[in-house]
DNA sequence: TGCCAGGCCGGGT
DNA sequence: ACCCGGCATGGC
């Protein structure tokens, strides 16, 4: 059921279930201090990197680009794209994921003179457009980058986020990625450190609690399951 | 041992 | 405007 999972005698909002998801899932995970990663840099390297792949693979990759020394602009400016792709090897899609980054640095280099900082100096939606039309970098990838490494009020949709939110009955199964974010961000305040804390939260409770056939009956939004259904 | 992981692209309908 | 195959490693 889309937008308003109502019933005769109660009238919450879609908001107000978002916001109660949020209550809830804060109160059991804490803060979780995302995004793990050292500068915003890395975040946008392991945005890319993480795309479909388990972040365990992710780090190892980002490891061997810290070890090499290239874990920069002007480190992965300089190195061969075969070697790039070699080192990123752990986190799958190797040859992919090292034209895309190479991608993502060309346009830094060529709009931003190389500096991320840069990046997310003009209007936040005109650089997701930007960020878009890079080869490699979609919706969830462009919004990473712009909440978790420029603390930009956007918010991040991701499998995770869909598949919580269908098996409580909020979104239905087609509902596209903007449709997704609308939600959040009309229903509620428009706040980067929120919007953060809320795509972690619902990171974690997929990868513990939401998995593809596994419906976990001791995940903390249990107690939420008796939404009025339409 | 298959199935899955913090997607995206390009070609086909 | 969708739909699908391809891309790949590592953990359970």
């Amino acid at each position: 059921m889309t937008g308003n999972p109502r019933s005769n005698d109660e009238h919450h909002t879609i908001g107000f279930y978002l916001q109660q998801i949020y209550n809830v899932l804060n109160g059991y995970f804490g803060e979780l201090h995302w995004w793990p990663a050292d500068t915003p840099f890395e975040v946008i390297v392991g945005a890319i990197l993480t795309q479909n792949t388990a972040w365990r693979n992710v780090a190892t990759a980002i490891e061997k680009l810290k070890e090499a020394e290239i874990l920069t602009p002007e480190g992965l400016s300089r190195v061969e794209i075969d070697t790039l792709a070699a080192l990123i090897r752990p986190s799958g899609y190797y040859h992919v994921k090292a034209r895309r980054l190479k991608a993502f640095i060309r346009y830094l280099h060529a709009e931003h003179n190389g500096s991320v900082e840069n990046l997310f100096h003009g209007d936040i939606w005109q650089t997701r457009e930007k960020l878009l039309h890079i080869n490699g970098i979609g919706e969830e990838t462009a919004d990473s980058i712009l909440l978790y490494a420029g603390g930009q009020p956007v918010f991040v949709v991701d499998a995770y986020t869909r598949r919580i939110l269908e098996r409580h009955n909020l979104i239905k199964e087609k509902a596209g990625y903007g449709e997704i974010q609308s939600l959040f961000m009309t229903s509620m305040p428009q706040n980067a450190a929120l919007y953060n804390q809320y795509h972690a939260l619902l990171v974690n409770t997929g990868k513990m609690f939401c998995m593809k056939k596994k419906f976990c009956g001791v995940c903390p939004l249990s107690e939420l399951t008796a939404y009025p259904l339409p």
